[in-house]
DNA sequence: TGTACATCAGTGAACGCGCGTTCACTGATGTAC
DNA sequence: TGTACATCAGTGAACGCGCGTTCACTGATGTAC
């Protein structure tokens, strides 16, 4: 049965919203859109009212998820940089919390190899959230001049996802717990 | 046709070395075996002769590329790593020579996101190949105490991970080189 | 404002395709006598 | 050392399955009069 155009788009949004969700769960490849639809409450027939592809739904996921896309005004590149502290922030990202649960975390991270091999605009909405980070990060590192602050602040974003790739990868939780705690002192003192 | 056994063994070494190499380049989850295979100019059928299952596949070949297999005394946990030296080390790794040769690259790198969802026994032969990176440079850093050696080494293999990673997703090739300038420099003088 | 009709969001079955895996078969290798 | 036979690496067809995608259908929504 035919839905309201508001009820439609806010089923649109629901689905991408989903799939962001579910991409950095269980990664983009090994998702499908049946998944994604089941887990937004739909049937897996009425994703093609709404999108061309899975491609597009992939680009549209992860410019949600790291808000470089339309209304993205409400969520910043990443959960951790609604703090306003660099400490703060560090904490938060680089926590075990971040690292345990995928699916609410940073895409960089979660998805950094396979965006890698993701489509240009896939990846254009990736730069865009690289950016944005790199930026907050310039920022906090400011005191110096500018040049040298963005120059760690690549440092501390690249870092960062290391880390919390590393982190959920490495199966000795002593290892994972000291990647962690290694990169938060480390990025708070440079 | 029968084949004998050193032939066998030699064909079983070459389907893991295609693998480590076709996974690093398209991602685990999007190559098949059929793609392996075919790689290793073999067909598809043969497979199972060698391997109980695509899993343990990946594990070998995980392994291989990260140095942390039975004959691992050959290869290095990373290509970059045959050098003696820090700085030409980070200058091989952070290169972007290695950034557009995913296939012959560093598989934590390649990998990182489809890693940190595989099996134990993935993740077992990763964390093999993280702590064999960490010596190294926990050994070039080892002027201070061993304890912040450790730290530093810790935090280098994070942002060099990272920095690979961002390099090969972000659509701009300034920020990309950019990317990879910053972590060398970083890490030299840290 | 009320009615008749076109639209189209969502359903559920179906499509071709490539996946991981299995299997009957082959013929050279390796072994027992 | 020579012969007869079991082994098994590699081939190529086939399996069920889930994927992305398509489509006929439904019925409430939105629109034209």
């Amino acid at each position: 049965m035919k839905r309201s155009k508001i009820e439609a788009a806010e089923t649109r949004r629901r689905i991408v919203k989903t799939a962001a969700a579910e991409f950095r769960r269980k990664g983009i490849n090994a998702t499908g859109l049946n998944d994604v639809m089941a887990a937004a409450g739909l049937t897996h027939g009425g994703f093609y009212r709404h999108f061309a592809s899975k491609d597009q739904l992939v680009a549209e996921a992860c410019a949600a998820a790291l808000g470089s896309d339309a209304d993205a005004s409400e969520v910043p590149a990443c959960p951790a940089l609604s703090k306003d502290d660099l400490e703060a922030i560090l904490a938060e990202y680089l926590s075990a919390d971040h690292r345990d649960n995928p699916s609410e975390g940073c895409a960089l991270a979660g998805l950094g190899s396979e965006l890698a091999r993701s489509d240009e605009e896939t990846r254009a909405a990736a730069t865009d959230g690289v950016a944005k980070l790199v930026d907050v990060f310039a920022h906090h590192y400011g005191r110096t001049n500018p040049e040298t602050a963005r120059a760690r602040a690549l440092v501390a974003v690249s870092a960062m996802i290391g880390a919390i790739t590393l982190s959920r990868i490495v199966t000795d939780p002593k290892l994972s717990t000291a990647i962690l705690r290694c990169a938060r002192k480390h990025l708070a003192a440079m």
